[in-house]
RNA sequence: GGCCCGUUGGUCAAGCGGUUAAGACUCCGCCCUUUCACGGCGGCAACACGAGUUCGAGUCUCGUACGGGUCACCA
């Protein structure tokens, strides 16, 4: 066979070589150990929590190391484009303080950043490796290789195109020629062995290649060992668009990837990448593997679905209210185990402070909780000044819920004033973590939003309005409160109260707890006397009596 | 079915041959406190199972079970 001859006919139109793109692609030029990485998603437009944890590793080992991180869409699949759906992915991750160095919007000296436009590229490679006799033209149908596939099913064996399955494999030049002019569409597929067909379908199992095996180690996963690829993978679809694998091994290849992260479900096929970068003469990258988010389901786990769970979306976390500072943090959390005490130890810190390390990165799945990303929030909304409160609530409130923001911006500084009750200082509140649960907690600020609520002594309530003075100070407060409270049968101290509660009603700490009903209408507030000052003497009257 | 990965309290998670097996979330109790929170202190609660290697195993090896992934002209 002369196999020259056959990547000529195959692609005679191709006029770049393996050569040409080496020159027009010059390695790198960068400082020792920076790493470069990349985000590769489909443009379908919608970037999803199991797509925004690599694609926060990758930007994060490029920016510490001073390397490059780019944006490279894979647009193979035309099933899957969707309109505006590249801006639209851009716009998202730049909400999550995430940006690219280079990609379709901004360019970058290794382009073009999206597949399609790389088509020639990928056919250059191709000749090449047609020329060599490492790839050739499959002519089986769709139905020709279900019916292999069932035929393999019933014999036990390895399902795959491979050894004496390839049937297309040792097809004469003639053949080959004969059919391409009858216009017979084909794909081109990788020869991943040279042995003759018949060995390689039937070797026996009880004769496994030892020493054989391929390995490379993951700073997640560990070493992990595997048989060498034995596939004869298609490389090009029939419309010449080429498979993620051959895409990924070109592209990253030309581009200078230096770490590839992705999800662990990519292990399997890590003995063909192996095998492809060894034979197109490429420098292979290194692989993070990052293990799949989990959720409880029923009984069981099972991996978090795009289609079933909800919270998979990036746009549930807006809709809910988390700020995006807490799904960072929480992304964090379950990235590195050490960041929750290095949160603590720093405070204030930028995210962008945390070292890193891809070797403290756990390798089973992450059980996504949301239990624990309302913690992380209260504490993120927490650290917040009032100001940066009213800016991101009333941003969430203006697209969510009209009405609360009518109330929240119709006297700012009233509103900044609310916000600002115990916030600050070691111990911060941490009375809400989504913007959704601000209304609650918020509601008797607003005479609109404001529920009453029946105090259990109303007439302690109506002597305490006839006497108060809004003009005093904290202590000063309190300090009436107990002096009436007691009057009315309260204890003004409650160690006294618990030692001997016969004699009393009940506590200041009671009559506090009848105050708070009447004004706020709940039983958990913030500061009362603060509450009472923000409200206004009239309206804490008004409520008092009521 | 083949190949690969995983399994420490309810959840997240340290641990790298010798530890009283960290810490966080949840829950419970106590303290602080005018209230509500915050905070502090304490408590409940774990190495999937079985062999082996070793003076000694959560840590190494093998097997079993369970969970997950993959085996497309999708990525």
């Amino acid at each position: 066979m002369d196999y020259h001859k056959l990547s000529e006919m195959l692609y005679p139109k191709v006029t770049e070589t393996p050569e040409s793109l080496e020159a027009r692609f010059p390695r790198r030029n960068l400082p020792e150990g920076a790493k470069v990485t990349r985000f590769a998603p489909s443009p379908t437009g919608f970037v999803h929590m199991g797509a925004l944890f690599p694609c926060t590793v990758s930007s994060i080992l490029a920016k510490e190391s001073g390397g490059v991180f780019y944006l490279r869409i894979e647009d193979t699949d035309d099933k899957r484009a969707v309109e505006g759906g590249v801006e639209e992915i851009i716009a998202t991750l730049s909400d999550y303080g995430i940006s690219f160095d280079e990609g379709p919007s901004q360019g970058g000296g290794y382009g073009p950043y999206s597949q399609r436009a790389r088509v020639e590229f990928y056919h250059a490679y191709a000749k090449n490796l047609v020329s060599r006799g490492l790839a050739y033209p499959c002519f089986c149908s769709e139905e020709e290789l279900t019916h292999m596939r069932s035929d393999q099913e019933a014999q036990k064996t390895n399902y795959g195109y491979y050894g004496g399955w390839a049937i297309c494999r040792d097809l004469s030049f003639d053949s080959i020629a004969e059919r391409l002019l009858s216009g017979a569409s084909y794909v081109l597929r990788l020869r991943a062995s040279h042995e003759s067909g018949q060995d390689a379908g039937t070797k026996s199992k009880s004769e496994p290649d030892i020493g054989s095996n391929i390995m490379f180690d993951d700073p997640a996963k560990g070493r992990i060992e595997m048989p060498p690829n034995d596939i004869d993978h298609v490389l090009l679809k029939s419309d010449g668009v080429p498979t993620y694998h051959f895409a990924h091994a070109v592209d990253d290849h030309l581009m200078g990837t230096t770490h590839v992260v992705r999800g662990d479900e990519w292990i399997a096929t890590y003995p063909l990448h192996h095998m492809l970068f060894d034979l197109l003469g490429f420098k292979r990258p290194k692989y993070i593997h990052l293990a799949p988010l989990m959720k409880t389901d029923g009984g069981g786990k099972r991996k978090l679905s795009k289609r079933k769970d909800p919270e998979c979306a990036l746009s549930w976390y807006a809709g809910q209210g988390y700020p995006v500072q807490t799904v960072q943090e929480y992304i964090m959390t379950l990235l590195n185990s050490n960041f929750e005490d290095w949160r603590r130890a720093n405070p204030t810190a930028g995210l962008r402070d945390f070292p890193f390390s891809p070797k403290k990165m756990n390798a089973a799945g992450a059980l996504f909780d949301l239990q624990k990303l309302d913690d992380v929030s209260k504490n993120v909304v927490s650290r917040m000044t009032a100001e940066e409160v009213y800016t991101e609530l009333t941003a969430w409130a203006e697209r969510f819920d009209p009405a609360f923001f009518t109330c929240l911006t119709r006297d700012p500084a009233y509103t900044v004033k609310t916000l600002s009750i115990g916030r600050g200082g070691n111990k911060p509140r941490k009375d809400f973590g989504r913007w959704g649960e601000a209304k609650e907690y918020l509601s008797f600020f607003f005479d609109e939003l404001f529920t009453p609520a029946a105090p259990p002594d109303p007439a302690f309530c109506k002597a305490y309005a006839e006497g108060y003075d809004p003009g005093g100070s904290q202590e000063e407060w309190f300090a009436s409160v107990k002096a009436l409270g007691e009057r009315h049968g309260y204890c003004p101290d409650v160690k006294q109260y618990k030692s001997d509660p016969a004699d009393w009603k009940g506590s200041v700490a009671d009559a506090s707890a009848s105050l708070r009903l009447a004004v706020t209408g709940r039983e958990n507030s913030p500061d009362l006397y603060q509450v009472m000052q923000i409200l206004g003497q009239e309206r804490v009257i008004g409520r008092l009596k009521a």
